[in-house]
DNA sequence: ACCAAGTTCCACCAAGTGGTGGAACTCTGC
DNA sequence: GCAGAGTTCCACCACTTGGTGGAACTTGGT
């Protein structure tokens, strides 16, 4: 039974090819996470991946796919670590995040990347604006729920803030540790102060381990 | 904070000429807060400046010294308006700060800016990476202070977070809420919350108002 | 071997880039 | 009104930008 949907790509093309289109995405993403997405230039972006630029064209038509589809590779990178390991308990969710961020510390380049798009998209017509308002609220969606399990158990105590607000908080707060850090290397712990964030707002702190 | 002689120009310039250099430090200001330092062209500010860009040359020599001009001249604006009416009380340290938080709300243009700027400078070797590192400091510094101070007092106990540390959490969610804010307008309000987490941090809750 | 589709690169385009030199103009103090 | 410094713009530079057309080459299935 050679029929087998899962693994075969929907429209036909050659090994050759997507090995060369991983390859400019790499680049492409490090380059847009040095310069920004108007800054970095296709033709040093496909000289890095050693190809001509008309090659990055064929295979993207245009600067802004280029860019999305840097942005989708490095979210399908993240949700494929994190989210096989997650399982539905708050511990287990503040664990599968500390691991991202514990990650995130070994590519930097990534993180400048997502920081930089998030800062600039924040302008309407950015290409990505989409794309990166979409990242936030699935982080958002996921600490809401739980912010809302954890006051139904009276875990956590309601404060006034919508489950929402108070998720976009701890998202901004994460978001922001990730630029102070590029900034001030070394001068802050990301996951350390991301658990320690988590587990104050979610209602995990406790007598145990400190 | 660099040279503090704004009304006494060292060297002889016209009263035109001082005009022209404000009117392209706005123009520069928006135009690097919507496409960053890369993407923003010498051209496009000096025409919407209503100037030749060989006239923005003659007054700031190059990019880089266009771009820091812009920042010294939005910490001016800002120290002008909040200092002078921040006392040394805790209160009046957050109430200034949240002052600070309420009048970005009517320029977002400008904190567009530097969030774009404070992200991308997290690549080393860029133009303004001193200059955003420098303007963190002097927040951190400032809440580090107070968070000491706090702690003598017993109002806030010892996380086991060094002052700075601490201090550059709270830095890291204000500027996280600003990055969040403008990508998704009216979904959090950045200077109620920076009050919450200022008054949290910095042991000002107390039994009274919801 | 054949062939269609996928891939790659060369050559080119119009437009825009930061930066320079110099001539013409304006402002200020005398 | 004069002189000199400050200001402004035109013309130009070498270079890069995103994007296009087409010819040559590879790939994978038959």
């Amino acid at each position: 039974m050679p029929d087998r949907q899962d693994a075969v790509p929907r429209t036909k093309e050659y090994a050759t090819g997507r090995v060369t289109r991983r390859a400019i995405i790499a680049e492409a993403a490090e380059a847009f996470a040095e310069k920004g997405f108007h800054g970095a230039s296709l033709r040093g972006i496909a000289r890095e991946a050693g190809v001509d630029h008309a090659t990055l064209m064929h295979h993207f038509g245009n600067k802004t796919a280029l860019l999305l589809a840097v942005i989708e590779w490095h979210d399908a990178q993240d949700a494929a670590t994190s989210l096989p390991a997650m399982d539905f308990t708050v511990e287990g969710v503040v664990d599968a995040f500390v691991g991202v961020a514990e990650r995130n510390r070994a590519t930097p380049g990534l993180v400048q990347l997502l920081s930089t798009l998030s800062a600039e998209a924040g302008r309407e017509g950015h290409p990505a604006r989409a794309a990166l308002q979409q990242r936030h609220q699935v982080l958002v969606d996921v600490f809401a729920a739980i912010i809302r399990l954890r006051r139904d158990e009276g875990a956590v105590d309601d404060d006034g803030l919508s489950p929402e607000v108070h998720a976009a908080l701890i998202v901004s707060t994460w978001e922001g540790l990730q630029v102070y850090d590029a900034l001030h290397p070394g001068d802050v712990d990301v996951p350390e102060l991301l658990a320690r964030t988590l587990r104050r707002e979610l209602g995990l702190d406790g007598p145990l381990s400190g």
